[in-house]
DNA sequence: ATCATATTGTTCCGTTTTTCACAATAACAT
DNA sequence: ATGTTATTGTGAAAAACGGAACAATATGAT
């Protein structure tokens, strides 16, 4: 079973590559074109699609329909996923109104604060009180949530919700959360990617 | 000269572990404590140390003054990092809110947007109109920006401001840019973040 | 002063990941 | 029908990466 990270991240590049090239009325593509697109070499498209036997065809390439069903399949894109929103900060609301993970299939249903002033039931995406956000879980089926509290809640959290039948967590606070045993955790470390650059900028400038 | 994305990661892992070691008294660390406070091997850690330099103290490990200041100057600590925002959206303006980079010296001095309702200049972190985005990063020397504008707009906009003199992107837009000479690249996209999440979350529910 | 011990720094080794290279072959041209 | 060509699929080579192991050595104990 794959579990390279980046191989997984390939796969949504190479799938969003393809809508776009489709929307430009692409019926099929090389793995040079995807290639190009997503900024990779052509043998590794050829070898990622290998290793989840997807196969196209000698010198047609491949049919851009049949690989999108393909690629969503894989991506658990063929059912809708729902996801909630633990803190309603800044980035937690801003996340519930960013409208560009419907079309991918992602509807974010419901977030929940520890704070009164920020519940709101009659919203369109309700925010409700932290303390319902076990019993929403359960009674949703819920698996992933994304979690936008402060550090110092963060580790407490995500245990409760795990607990409650999570199974993957976006994490935003930036600090690494302790392994949770049936939990994926995905970090998101705006700080450390702002540092990132700024290490290569600065690296990129010495080089001259 | 290190390309490892991930050994720069770590180091701002390693760097954040200290504070927080730090903060809890301690003036000295080994390699092992390290190693359990970022999740990765204590041969990691000295072999990240090694590679930049850093030194310990046989038997003595490493003094936590001493290894933050050499880290803090790899990561470019050591000056207050300008950066400014483009695009005023749901995500822009959360990051413009967020509090979380003052504290890692990394300071949002402006942010810019094409629609004029969202231009606000008397605002603690003014809004401007995004075409003087670029009179404004030659005369503050800006280096580094984070674009969050529609994926549409966001290959123009990024060429526009490399021009400029940006040699740092930190793109929120859910596609892959073209390099741009001279500038760095890195990409957040919490779409793929959650697909991917998704991904891993349902192979291990397969996996029972 | 000598010995025992703890911890670093680095070399070596195994694994993973990426790239290369080319045989297989389907599509097309003649 | 035959030959040519473009592109896939994959096996082998190379590179990158991380982990284990251990020699070197500073510290502290006796």
């Amino acid at each position: 079973m794959i579990t390279n990270k980046n191989c997984i991240i390939r796969l949504s590049r190479y799938k969003n590559a393809l809508y776009r090239l489709q929307a430009l009325g692409f019926v099929k593509v090389f793995s040079d074109n995807l290639a190009d697109a997503v900024g990779v070499t052509a043998s590794q498209v050829r070898k990622d699609f290998s290793i989840f036997g997807i196969s196209g065809n000698k010198k047609g390439g491949y049919q851009i329909d049949l690989l999108l069903e393909k690629l969503n399949s894989i991506l658990g894109k063929d059912q809708l996923q729902k996801v909630i929103v633990i803190g309603a900060g800044h980035i937690g609301s801003a996340l519930m109104r960013y409208r560009g993970f419907e079309k991918e299939g992602i509807k974010i249903i419901a977030g929940f604060d520890i704070d009164p002033a920020k519940i709101n039931r009659s919203n369109v995406i309700p925010v409700l009180p932290l303390d319902e956000a076990k019993g929403f879980i359960k009674a949703q089926g819920i698996k992933i949530a994304i979690l936008a509290v402060p550090d110092i809640a963060a580790q407490e959290v995500s245990e409760e919700i795990s607990a409650a039948g999570i199974k993957g967590i976006l994490n935003f606070a930036p600090l690494r959360l302790k392994d949770i045993e049936g939990c994926v955790i995905n970090n998101v470390n705006l700080e450390i990617e702002l540092e990132n650059l700024i290490y290569f900028v600065n690296v990129a400038q010495k080089l001259k």
